[in-house]
DNA sequence: ACACTGCACATTGTATACAACCTGCAATAA
DNA sequence: TTATTGCAGGTTGTATACAATGTGCAGTGT
């Protein structure tokens, strides 16, 4: 699949991480010609990177000022997080129709390998890419490609926060537990329960960003 | 709001019209250069239209192949359906919490305005538009903005086959009594039976598309 | 006949060059 | 002083030119 990457896609990629990474505050300006330099590459595959990413949510294009980094109100985030609720309890329930061992035991051994990730390293840059993995492996017996779609980019739009919060709160560990819970309501074939679950998992996590977002503000505030 | 329009702009939202309009049918492959030469600009715009419209999913990248319509399974079709169902009535039941008489007024003002063109014209072009319109109306109140995107994504990827289905039954009529009925409901604040409404709206409308797919797919393999 | 190689052509992807537009500041006038 | 106009510089948007890749057919060999 897609063996060979263009420029643009190789750029839209990259920034994309960087983006999600927290390294642009919300609203800078993505400079094409600084782009351009950085990657060795002309503005075109640069403006399709960011076009791209403009559908992604990630960046906002103003006709002839350019684009910059979008930023999330708490009431939008809060929105999100409900749709996710909405559309990942509705998946899960198809999925959990319609599973098999083997589906069951791929989700688990990502599970574990995040597990052992975490036991060992302690610190893991990229638990927002496992904490993915896990819930579309947990999904994928749902056989909706649509669905999946939405929720893949409603998980974009919201990852920068998701980290955030990770990095502020130590809530890591809550939600691998919360994970084997979904995992053992679902090898029970519990839909309500694991449902159920789901639900206060993406709805603390929210919480837990607004507060983060929250606190900030306030010390901003207090700066000024 | 966006007074200047890029010519990128322009051509995405022209080809977008005649994408949905029917005018290419799924999988024709859309050469740059003849649309370059249609509009009279340089690739570079039509490209990143083209781009745009990937976003939507109306059109599909293939790295140095170029782009391509793309065309929904029924099974997509019916996902799509199944997904708006799920969003339309969770963003109505918002909306009717929220509801003032301005807003009643206005979706009415557009269903009568509507009804006009329907007795007085008959045929109706852009049946799709004023649909969505009164739709976009009814569940501005709830507030959502992310919800209504999503919603608005959803329409314009099966919008296509919408206007498929209008085009060979002749369904607008019960279209336009069931929306007077969600209007009354949304009115008297029943949000159960508004939404029990609009989800068998919704339904039927995929139903009917799926019977004019298969029944063209009876008439190709017959004059095969 | 069939499979395979390699070349020519067409089309896409990208770099460079130029035009259109926005922004901020300086100069002018009220 | 304050508001307004116009210019200069910089950034984005687009055209043109070139490079890279995919496709199809001719030619070769088996």
């Amino acid at each position: 699949m897609a063996t060979y990457k263009t420029r643009a896609q190789f750029v839209a990629d990259d920034l994309r991480q960087r983006i999600l990474g927290g390294e642009f505050q919300g609203g800078t300006q993505l400079r094409q010609d600084a782009l351009a330099k950085d990657y060795e590459v002309s503005r075109i595959p640069v403006r399709e990177a960011l076009l791209t990413l403009e559908s992604e949510g990630l960046v906002e294009f103003h006709a002839h000022r350019g684009a910059f980094t979008t930023e999330l109100s708490v009431s939008k985030i809060r929105e999100l997080f409900e749709l996710r609720v909405l559309l990942e309890t509705h998946i899960l329930r198809r999925a959990i129709d319609n599973l098999t061992e083997a589906d069951l035991d791929k989700a688990e051994s990502i599970l574990i390998k995040y597990d052992e990730a975490l036991n060992s390293g302690g610190e893991i840059g990229n638990w927002s890419e496992y904490n993915f993995a896990f819930h579309e492996a947990l999904y994928a017996p749902a056989k909706l490609p649509e669905t999946m779609a939405l929720i893949s980019q409603l998980n974009t739009k919201s990852d920068r926060y998701i980290r955030m919060q990770l990095l502020y709160t130590q809530e890591i560990e809550k939600a691998e537990k919360e994970h084997h819970g979904l995992l053992d309501f679902a090898r029970q074939g519990d839909a309500d329960q694991a449902c159920a679950l789901l639900e206060t998992h993406i709805q603390e996590a929210c919480e837990g960003i607004v507060a983060v977002l929250e606190n900030r503000a306030k010390a901003m505030m207090q700066q000024a």
